[in-house]
DNA sequence: TGTTGAATGGCACGGAGTGCCGTTAGAGTG
DNA sequence: CACTCTAACGGCACTCCGTGCCATTCAACA
């Protein structure tokens, strides 16, 4: 039933625009009333990509169960996988998705929003694994922003060549080299090499 | 004339609520015809921060009016200050603005879908900065999606602790601190000083 | 067979946003 | 002062979104 209405949506607008589709052209297209379109999503806007919610309780389900010692960017891109996962499933209504909400712009506003939310559940599981780390809260907010950009990165890469299912593979590749020059564990690591052999260069070069 | 509707608007929605607020509500509060606000707001929602389009323009002229030979992080950085000037030179209806932005839904997600510009704007500028280096424009839409997030962090921690006047130095020095871990220049010049001390320490170590 | 509960759809209402048009104010001419 | 022209204003009517209310249907169950 939700999917008859989400396929009637996705078609209506494509076809005619979404502008000039109304909720009763898509009820009427599903064959059912006006009222139940709004029993089963809360907007016009909702018909197309109902599954963020889905996307978001599948993050924070990787979170919740991530062994303590795994390394945090190994849980953040597991995370990231299983958002991709739901969009590799179908590849074909996700480019139909892509096209509408890239020329549409309440379905662009709408889609900003929704990542706006990834962005804020990332950054607070990631806050919460940084805890007691100077600047802790800056680091997450920054690292979140950078690995949902970097997820969106991929995706839209991937959608861009066409969404092909041989891509796939490139496209987790893609993110993960993306989530590689991410703020993590590398940046304050190099700098405490870096402050360590300084140190250590200026010792042997006093004793030379 | 904007104004008075922009006041008449923020002082609604804080004392009975945004959707408890129609439209003519506000036209009355600051009296005029409900026709008219329509010709000076897209919507409801453009009530609220109204400044974000001038936002966008100062960044883009900064961005556009650079010398060549600056640094990439202090451009990003200038082109943030600007956009802080435009809050911080009315903290007042910025600590409302912010409290209404935080609990109404629906001016949180326009919010989002402003900052989604905003991260938009510092993605295509980078991205042109960046053009011939490796993986380009992933570096411009990670570094952009950080940029963007560091900046509402500082925004947001100022707000939180009152908005006063005295904080807006300390707001610009977060600002900074949070885009000095940015994957800018930094990282690949850390990451060479590493190389490049780690050969020195072993080769004073092999003449010591 | 009677009953209960959930899904449906029709109806009506309030509010957002828009096109149209008459009215008005205010600036610039003779 | 009288006239005109332009631009903003405000009222009116319309479409559509979203929602509360209620009658209907249908299936499961005692």
């Amino acid at each position: 039933m939700r999917r008859d209405l989400v396929t009637a949506a996705v078609n209506l607008f494509t076809a005619q625009g979404y502008d000039e589709t109304t909720v009763d052209d898509i009820a009427a297209s599903a064959g059912v009333g006006r009222r139940t379109f709004f029993r089963y999503f809360k907007g016009k806007e909702d018909a197309v990509s109902p599954d963020h919610e889905l996307g978001l309780a599948r993050i924070a389900e990787v979170f919740a169960t991530a062994h303590p010692t795994e390394p945090l960017l190994s849980v953040v891109l597991r995370a990231g996988e299983t958002v991709f996962d739901l969009y590799l499933s179908d590849p074909g209504t996700a480019r139909k998705r892509f096209a509408l909400v890239h020329e549409v712009p309440a379905l662009r506003d709408r889609e900003a929003a929704m990542v706006h939310r990834y962005r804020r559940l990332f950054t607070k599981e990631l806050a919460a694994r940084l805890a007691g780390v100077e600047d802790g809260d800056l680091r997450a907010a920054v690292t979140g922003a950078a690995v949902v950009a970097a997820h969106n990165q991929a995706l839209r890469r991937w959608l861009a060549d066409g969404g092909t299912s041989e891509g796939t593979e490139a496209c987790r590749a893609h993110f993960r080299k993306v989530a590689d020059m991410l703020p993590l564990e590398q940046a304050p690591d190099l700098e405490q090499v870096a402050r360590r052999l300084e140190r250590a260069a200026r010792s042997l070069e006093r004793r030379a």
